[in-house]
DNA sequence: AGTACCACCTGACGGC
DNA sequence: TGCCGTCAGGTGGTAC
């Protein structure tokens, strides 16, 4: 699930859960999840700390331990988060396990193990060092054309690139571009001033959307792909059926008739 | 710079 | 019911 908007949730959650708590114990369950550290280094860094305050830049999300120390949360494709008390509570693929003062525990949860927990000093540093774009949330007309200019590959796998921007993935670019009704594999040099503007204005809004009304498709509003991203499925705009095609090595849903391939 | 393909993992689903 | 191929909302490396 996590892209930019399913980061903004759990940033949200951790927030309302689990910030000013005494770390009693760090549980690494699966090793994999760990990004340069051991599971000793985990556990010495966060046990008798506490989470000061969250920040979350595109699919990164950063929580302050206080001494310049920083716990990276990535989630990969399947990662999330779960704050619960009992242990029959506890998920099914949970790899790092926080256990707070009070009794409850914060799980990182990630059956296919893409995500990583780490330890940083700096997430200002860390963006830089990763050259992650600036996150879409954050950019003005300006800065986005700006970002946009020169570049010469198709519009799904530019918005993709982590670089370029950082947070959308394969659903959010699908739907940005139904909204803006530009074909998954257009080329980014045809898009004219206007075509930029629109596309500025609803990735935006399309991201903001969706951390207001939760990410699951049932939650969307009707005139979203995404209740609808299925082959077959009906054109939220009653324009027929929605297709899928190959963009950037992933599968891209798209309406033919409103999206055509220019 | 950009694209295609593979790898990393686990599990769900459809076809036979 | 069981086996098998395919696919899944991410990313990093390779080759072209």
């Amino acid at each position: 699930m996590p892209e930019l908007p399913e980061l903004e949730i759990f940033k949200q959650y951790v927030d309302s859960t689990s910030l000013h708590q005494n770390i009693e114990t760090i549980e690494v369950k699966n090793g994999k999840v760990l990004g340069g550290i051991s599971a000793s280094e985990l556990k010495r860094g966060l046990e008798g700390r506490r989470f000061e305050s969250t920040r979350r830049h595109g699919k990164h999300l950063f929580v302050e331990l206080g001494d310049g120390e920083w716990l990276l949360l990535h989630f990969g494709m399947t990662g999330s988060l779960k704050y619960y008390k009992d242990a029959d509570e506890e998920p099914t693929h949970a790899r790092v396990l926080i256990s707070f003062g009070n009794g409850y525990h914060l799980a990182f949860d990630d059956q296919r193990m893409f995500g990583k927990v780490d330890l940083i000093e700096d997430p200002d540093g860390y963006v830089e060092k990763q050259q992650l774009g600036l996150d879409p949330l954050d950019v003005d007309f300006t800065a986005f054309r700006q970002r946009l200019e020169g570049r010469r590959g198709e519009i799904k796998a530019t918005l993709m690139n982590q670089r370029v921007f950082a947070g959308i993935g394969n659903i959010y670019s699908d739907e940005i571009l139904f909204q803006v009704r530009l074909h998954p594999r257009t080329t980014v040099g045809r898009l004219d001033e206007g075509a930029l503007h629109d596309l500025h204005e609803q990735t935006g809004r399309v991201l903001r959307v969706a951390i207001e009304r939760g990410t699951s498709p049932g939650g969307l509003p009707e005139s979203f792909l995404l209740p609808h991203r299925q082959e077959g499925a009906d054109c939220p705009r009653n324009n027929g059926k929605i297709q899928k095609t190959k963009a950037a090595g992933r599968t891209a849903y798209y309406c033919p008739t409103c999206q055509p391939r220019i």
